[in-house]
DNA sequence: TATTATTTGTCCGTATGTATA
DNA sequence: ATATACATACGGACAAATAAT
């Protein structure tokens, strides 16, 4: 774990320090012994007080990724990135299932509204056009993994909402509504800090990364059925594209 | 601009402030005066004083994003984010060319070094076969968007670092040395903070987002010719993946 | 069982950075 | 520019729990 944390910069040392362990955890760096290393050596190497070390330990036992034992050391709980794949069938809950037990699609609000001109272009609406947009939050094993924000042609998905929050997943949910099948078309990725919003849903820490992608999927024809922001952890997923 | 800050969370809130405002500039919310909000409106809506909000500015104007004028406000000097596509024909300087006028490729270091077990996996060799190593920085306009380590079979591509160096680009090193075509096989995306390693190459100030791409070309037998680990300014560069 | 080394937990004090007024 | 409050970071000393000898 190499380069030195830097000082001064609006980003506290104890916090730099616990996302540099937080990745080392998650790259394997310490399968071996299934601990992370002493506090005294992680200090050396940082080139900070214990106690700076001690601080960073204290957040990522917060997070419940660490758990510190006096006498024995500091043993990893939690080890997780979620490797999400994009392809022309990207599917959420199927792309993730394999890697978590549970996974689950919650529906914190929704609306009807008319399509902004940014939902209308990507949707290939006239602006005006009757648009669902539904607020949802996915879960696995109960830890929040993203939070969408997803339009929908309203005259085509009516009463999406509903069959969403009983299925909990959007392929079913068009599975029900008459769409059996449906294909991702283009996939937007950016990545920034985290906002209030993010923070909340995802239950992050201020300072969190999160990567961004805007995402529009199709029917077999051609004919987009949905539009998607969606806002990973970036702590708790990677992207593949396999081309 | 919606969300409060967060205190005492290892992020300064001058830097919360900072992050956010210079995610709006991106987002093209002061399109229209090509102005920042005054001082004194911004820390109302922030609920910070308004020397927080001074702080924040401030290390926008060292970036070179904005510049702030007395008397008449702050003004937007840069608004950049280039798109990078992402497809079975991912070609860097191609892909960014009509986005900037000049794109070069420069290389940092190279090194001729045996393959640890992650290299040799993405590459199918052996652990301990013969690699060329590459350190790059590329440049649109001047201004850095990626720097990169990349990974050669070194018996296949003997001399690539000096052809590089001559030609500026990968695609056009290997059409030299008799690989006239490649494609893309796998990329994995994850972001988090930048490095020092990376503030230095990339000319970023602490606490910025890097996205992270390692990604493999291969022949059109599919035999891997490269793998490498590149790092973007997330401020600078998005991907677009088309299926 | 007792001893020792290792490792985390707690306490003191001091200096500097951050944010407000 | 000054004053105040709190967070951050450091340094040292010692206590408590664990594991190995």
């Amino acid at each position: 774990m190499a380069g030195q944390v830097q000082r001064q910069t609006g980003v506290a040392l104890w916090r730099q320090i616990a996302d540099r362990i937080r990745q080392a955890i998650s790259a394997g760096a310490y399968d071996e012994t299934g601990m992370v290393p002493p506090e005294t050596l992680l200090a050396q190497q940082f080139g900070v007080n214990r106690h700076t070390v001690r601080s960073a330990i204290a957040a990522l036992a917060q997070e419940g990724i660490v758990r510190a034992v006096q006498g024995r050391g500091t043993l990893i709980e939690r080890k997780e990135r979620l490797n999400f794949p994009i392809t022309r069938r990207t599917r959420f809950t199927a792309g993730i299932g394999e890697q978590a037990r549970a996974m689950r699609g919650l529906l914190l609000s929704h609306s009807e509204e008319r399509a902004d001109e940014e939902v209308a272009r990507w949707l290939k609406l006239r602006a005006g056009a009757p648009v669902i947009r539904m607020e949802t939050v996915r879960k696995a094993d109960d830890r929040p993994v993203s939070c969408a924000t997803a339009w929908f042609p309203a005259e085509r998905f009516a009463g999406l909402p509903a069959v969403y929050e009983k299925t909990e997943s959007i392929t079913r949910a068009f599975a029900d509504l008459g769409l059996s099948d449906y294909v991702r078309a283009t996939t937007e990725i950016t990545a920034a800090h985290a906002d209030a919003a993010d923070l909340a849903a995802l239950e992050l820490t201020p300072g969190a990364i999160v990567l961004i992608t805007k995402a529009v999927n199709t029917d077999l024809e051609g004919v987009p059925v949905q539009y998607a922001i969606t806002r990973f952890s970036a702590d708790r997923v990677q992207f593949t594209i396999e081309n």
